[in-house]
RNA sequence: GUCCUCGUAGCUCAGCUGGAUAGAGCACUCGAUUCCUAAUCGAGAGGUCACGCGUUCGAAUCGCGUCGAGGACACCA
């Protein structure tokens, strides 16, 4: 709908503007303040320059009215344009907000250490990245999403030392001294225990047996993690292993000591990270040989770059952005363009539970389980709260208000509105498809405010994605769902005269709250 | 100490690429149901946009500074 009305705007002025929403709806749909810039450049009253733009859209189809007010050029659509525009969402809900980037995105998001199940702090990155990637497929950009998988290094060896220890401590008389560092938590436990079903008690008594404890468990890992997801809706394009990137790591090497990345001090190699941004150099290989944990984001982002896509995302815990500028660092030196990568971060999360703090899982260790989040409230309002707030700011919530059966419960309210668009065609005895070609007649402030409301949705996904402010779908669901509950209590729809107009209104706005209720990662409902 | 993310109504937060009278939800008070789901709606009250200075026709929004909160500063991942 923006597209078209901006259109027909540019077709009469010709200098860019900026078209914005009017604090008050009253104004008009949109405005510009276009006339401030104008007055300017011909020290002309604002006024006067927006008196006379305002002229030239007198003979104008799709807007009804156009109205200078204090400088603001407001612009008030027509009946038969929204009507138009409905007309052909509803008939091809399929692609109603759908629009025709091609840009190509990788989008990194979760990438959480296969040594334990998925905790609050995951979930959010992981809610997050699912989202955004939803729609920025609808929004036609191809997108990819994937799970960088950390199967090397220390931690793996911790999963394998942990679970050894935990065996030999229930299946065998051996006296366990646990060092420092080890994953405890009594899934450790539970592993250990299926590890002896499958493979007997004799593999605690061999510390040879270690890394194999330590693949088995980190599989076994996976499998719980992507569970996790799937609970809430979420899976992923690919899972890359971090191991597997590591046979590259001597042509990655020599790259960048071609390019000069690279000293030795101390007989460790370093990387130049300082001279591009970073506040050290940082050690890439040790003194033994071995690489750091860096190494393996070396590999994994110059693979990605090599993958040729046109921009690269990254959804990382806020934790880690002092990781971000080594790793431009790397790709820089790797001879690739830094600036097409972008890192998300997603702050921490505090849970509530009847104002109190969420009690921790003894079970993973003292977390907050995802999956207890996930079965407690369910996926639906996990995924709503998650992404009703900037992704980058601290966030704090009570879980029993998404138990709430009402409006307090915003995922309920913005359903409740959708189911109860359903039930009035159930009562009315049509179907959605009955209405399509009716033409709306004698519509209401009310009637068309709320189908005005409903065509923003295209507006609102763009402006979501493009700035990464995923809050606003909600925010927008929200808002969409409090004018249908307005409109259906001040309305009579089902045995009035013009009912055909208002149920194709009704559905109008059933779309747009399903289709985006669905780059949620939510499924509507259609009875409560 | 350096670097992030912040500071907006009692609470949780929008608004921030400068624009019209600073918003929503919750909580609180009052009201609406012979009629499609009252699981809802309406009305009311609630503000030094942390503070100061600057840029501008115009600042919650941009810049600098101060105060305050949380987080990060590995040869761990």
């Amino acid at each position: 709908m923006k597209k078209r009305v901006i259109k027909a705007i540019s077709d009469e002025i010709a200098e860019d503007f900026v078209l914005e929403k009017p604090k008050d709806l009253s104004f008009g749909h949109y405005a510009t303040p276009l006339a401030f810039s104008l007055a300017k450049i011909h020290k002309k009253s604002p006024m006067i320059i927006a008196d006379e733009v305002c002229e030239r859209f007198v003979d104008s189809d799709i807007f009804e009215s156009t109205t200078a007010i204090k400088g603001f050029i407001n612009f008030k659509v027509s009946d038969t344009f929204l009507d138009t525009v409905a007309t052909d969402a509803l008939k091809d809900e399929e692609n109603f907000a759908k629009a025709s980037h091609d840009a190509s995105i990788l989008l990194e998001y979760v990438s959480a250490n296969p040594t334990g199940p998925l905790h609050i702090g995951h979930a959010r990155g992981a809610v997050f990245g699912d989202s955004l990637y939803r729609i920025g497929k609808h929004l036609g950009y191809k997108i990819e999403s994937e799970y960088y998988v950390n199967d090397a290094g220390n931690q793996i060896d911790l999963l394998g030392l942990s679970l050894f220890l935990s065996g030999q401590e229930q299946f065998s008389d051996v006296k366990v001294e646990w060092p420092e560092e080890f994953y405890r938590g009594e899934y450790i436990n539970d592993l250990a225990q299926e590890a002896e079903k499958e493979f007997g008690k004799e593999i605690f008594l061999d510390k040879e047996n270690m890394s194999k404890l330590a693949l088995w468990g980190k599989d076994k890992m996976l499998e719980l993690i992507s569970q996790n997801l799937s609970d809430a809706n979420i899976t992923f394009d690919n899972y890359v292993s971090e191991k597997s990137l590591y046979t590259k790591w001597d042509a990655t090497l020599q790259k960048l000591q071609k390019s000069g990345a690279l000293y030795e001090k101390d007989g460790k190699q370093w990387l130049r990270s300082s001279e591009v941004g970073d506040e050290k150099d940082r050690v890439a290989v040790r003194e033994d040989g071995r690489p750091t944990y860096l190494a393996g984001d070396i590999i994994y982002h110059d693979n990605k770059y090599e993958r040729g896509y046109d921009h690269y995302i990254n959804i990382w815990g806020a934790d880690h952005h002092g990781y971000i500028a080594r790793v431009k660092a790397a790709i820089h030196f790797l001879g690739h363009d830094e600036k097409k990568l972008e890192v998300l971060l997603a702050q921490m999360v505090s849970l509530l539970k009847g104002g109190e703090p969420y009690k921790m899982s003894k079970r993973a260790g003292n977390f907050i389980l995802m999956s207890d989040v996930v079965d407690e409230i369910g996926s639906d309002a996990l995924r709503f709260i998650f992404l009703s707030k900037k992704s980058d700011t601290h966030l704090e919530f009570d879980v029993d208000m998404f138990k709430q059966q009402d409006s307090s419960n915003p995922i309920f309210y913005v359903q409740y509105a959708h189911a109860r668009i359903n039930q009035i065609f159930v009562n009315s005895g049509k179907k959605p498809e009955d209405v399509f070609d009716v033409q709306l007649e004698a519509l209401d402030e009310d009637s068309k405010n709320l189908l005005f409301t409903s065509l923003l949705l295209p507006e609102v996904l763009e402006d979501a994605f493009s700035s990464r402010a995923l809050q606003k779908l909600p925010e927008y669901l929200k808002s969409l769902a409090a004018l249908y509950h307005q409109f259906y209590n001040k309305h009579k729809i089902v045995g009035v005269e013009n009912e055909d107009s208002l149920l194709k209104v009704s559905a109008m706005a059933a779309v747009s709250l399903r289709t985006g209720l669905k780059l949620m990662g939510i499924e509507a409902k259609y009875k409560m």
